[in-house]
DNA sequence: CCGAAAATGGAATGAAAATTCCATATGGGA
DNA sequence: TCCCATATGGAATTTTCATTCCATTTTCGG
C-alpha cells in the first residue's frame, strides 16, 4: 500500500484522454514523457499495437510504457486500448454496456451535446489517420496541382467542403472554381482535359454530382474524389478517390475529417504549385 | 503438386482479401459462408478484434472461425489481422527517430502535413470543451429557435461554416436563409425584428459582414455572432456571441472547432424548434 | 435406411502478450 | 561526496489468445 500520487480513475473517453496526456505532460519523468509525446502523436495506433510496439516506438522498455498508461489513470496497456478500440467495435455486446455509459445520447443539455459532438471529432479525426486513404494524397494532390483549372464539385453536406477548398486554394493563387449551381457547369468549354475536377459526394449520393462528374469524366477531365464509403458511383471513373468516416451524433455528422483532410490537401496543392 | 483444396497463396492486400472472399462465397460450406458474409461486411473489425470475438459475432465456434481464415488462404488468423493491422499503421521501428525532425518543419511531406491538421484539430476540440464561450450556447440556440427566418451571413473562411448551417437546418426543416451575395442582404423587407441573423466572421473581420450585421442591429433584428477573438466587433452590438479558437498549421486553420460548434448549435436549434 | 466423408464445437495445447517483480542505475538534496 | 528516493529495464510470472486435436453431429450418396 502507499501513496498513489497517480489519478485512481480512468478517463473514459478519448477527450478525457488527450486532456490528461497534455496536462501530464511537463510533470512525468524523462521516459514515461517520451511515451506520452509519442502516443500523443500517434493516437491511432493505439487500437491496433502491442505494448511492445508502443514501447519499442516511444523507445522505451515494455514494462514503462505500462507504467505510463497507469499514470495516466488506466490499469493497464489493455483497458487503454480497449478504450481505442471501443469506436471500431460499437455493436459488439460487451462494448456495448460501455458505449452506453460514454454515450448517454440526444440533444438534452447543450454541454452534454457539444462534448459528444467533440468526441465523435476527435474519433474522425483518430480515424484519419488510420485510414488507406491518406497514401493516396500525395498523388491526389500532384493530379490537382497540374490542372488549368481546378473544378470543385459538392452539394448538400459536402459543399461546405469544397466551398471550404475553394476558399483556400484562392488565398494561394491556385485558379479554382466552386460550381455553386448544377447546370451551369455543363457548357462544353468550361471544362477541358487540361483541367480537373474535384468532386465530394457523401452517402446517400447526390445523383448530381455524379452525374456532372461522370459527364466530365466521359470528356477527358481527369476527376478526383472524395467519399464516406467505397460503394461510391464517383469509383467508377475517377483517377483517385479519397476516403473519410465521420463518426456520428444523434444521427447528425460534424465535418471534421473531410474538412482536416481537404484542408491538408488543398496545401498541398498549394504548395506543389509554388513549386513549378 | 498436392491436393489441398484451399489456395496456397495467402492474399497480400485488403483488394485481393475481398475478391477472394466473394468469389469463395458459394464454395463453402455454411459455417464458413457465416464467417465470409459477416466478415465482408465488418472488414474493419478484423484489425481490433480477437478470433473468439469475431468468431462469436459470426455465430461460430473460434476454431471454426481459424478454419475460414485458412480456407482463404491464411496460414491463421494472426496472419490475416496482420495484413489487416499494416494498413492502419505504416508502422516502422525506425519511428522515433523520424519523429524528432519532423515535427518542427512544416509542409514537406503528405501524410505528415495531414498528421500535422489531424493534431491541430484534437487541440482544437479541446479547447472547444474548455471554452467560456459554450455556456451560452443554449441561450443561443434558444434565440435562433424563435427566429421566423434564420439569417445566416457569413465569408471567406467562415462561409463553409454557415453553409454547412444552413444545409443541417434545412435538413431539419428550419426556415434558414443563407446569404451567399453580400448587398442583396440590405433589402430592407427580407429582415425583420422577427427573425434572427447568425453572424460569423473571423480575424481578420470581414468589413461587409460586420456592416451587414450592424445596420440589421439598428433595424432591431437579433444579432448572435461567432467569432475567433473577443475584439470581434460584432460585440458591440450582438445579443450573445460564441468564440472558438482554431490552432494552425503553416498558417492555415482547419475549422474543426467552427464546424463542431456549430453543429451541435444546429442540431439544438432543431430540437429546440421542434418542441414548440 | 445405412455408411462414409465432411463439418462442427468444445476441450487441450502451445505461443504470445500483458503485467508484476526486482536488481540496478540515476538524480537531487544534505 | 554520500545517501535516499525515484526511475528504469530486463527477467519472471500470469493471463489471454491462437491454434490444434478429437469426439460428436450432420450431410449426402448409395
Amino acid at each position: 500500500m502507499s501513496e498513489n500520487e497517480g489519478i485512481a480513475t480512468p478517463p473514459t473517453n478519448i477527450t478525457q484522454t488527450i486532456e490528461r496526456l497534455d496536462q501530464m505532460q511537463d510533470e512525468l519523468p524523462k521516459r514515461l514523457k517520451q511515451c506520452a509525446s509519442f502516443t500523443r502523436r500517434h493516437l491511432h495506433l493505439v487500437a491496433v499495437s502491442t505494448v511492445s510496439d508502443m514501447a519499442k516506438a516511444s523507445g522505451v522498455a515494455p514494462s514503462v510504457y505500462i507504467r505510463f498508461c497507469q499514470a495516466i489513470g488506466f490499469s493497464g496497456y489493455s483497458e487503454m486500448q480497449g478504450l481505442f478500440r471501443v469506436q471500431y467495435t460499437s455493436f459488439r455486446p460487451d462494448y456495448e454496456q460501455r458505449l452506453a455509459q460514454v454515450r448517454p445520447d440526444v440533444a438534452q443539455g447543450s454541454g452534454q451535446l457539444l462534448g459528444e459532438f467533440a468526441e465523435a471529432g476527435h474519433k474522425s479525426l483518430l480515424s484519419l489517420g488510420n485510414s488507406v486513404a491518406n497514401e493516396g494524397l500525395n498523388s491526389v494532390a500532384s493530379g490537382l496541382a497540374q490542372a488549368r483549372i481546378l473544378h470543385l464539385l459538392g452539394m448538400r453536406r459536402a459543399f461546405a467542403v469544397v466551398s471550404n477548398m475553394s476558399y483556400l486554394l484562392g488565398k494561394m493563387d491556385v485558379p479554382a472554381l466552386l460550381h455553386t449551381d448544377v447546370g451551369h457547369l455543363d457548357s462544353p468549354p468550361l471544362m477541358t482535359p487540361d483541367d480537373a475536377l474535384f468532386a465530394v459526394t457523401f452517402a446517400p449520393f447526390s445523383e448530381d454530382v455524379i452525374q456532372q462528374a461522370r459527364e466530365a469524366a466521359e470528356r477527358g477531365v481527369p476527376v478526383y474524389g472524395l467519399s464516406d464509403s467505397e460503394k461510391c458511383p464517383l469509383f467508377e471513373f475517377a483517377r483517385e478517390e479519397l476516403i473519410v468516416h465521420e463518426h456520428e451524433v444523434a444521427g447528425f455528422r460534424a465535418l471534421n475529417a473531410s474538412i482536416t483532410l481537404t484542408t491538408a490537401l488543398s496545401v498541398l496543392v498549394g504548395s506543389q504549385r509554388r513549386e513549378s
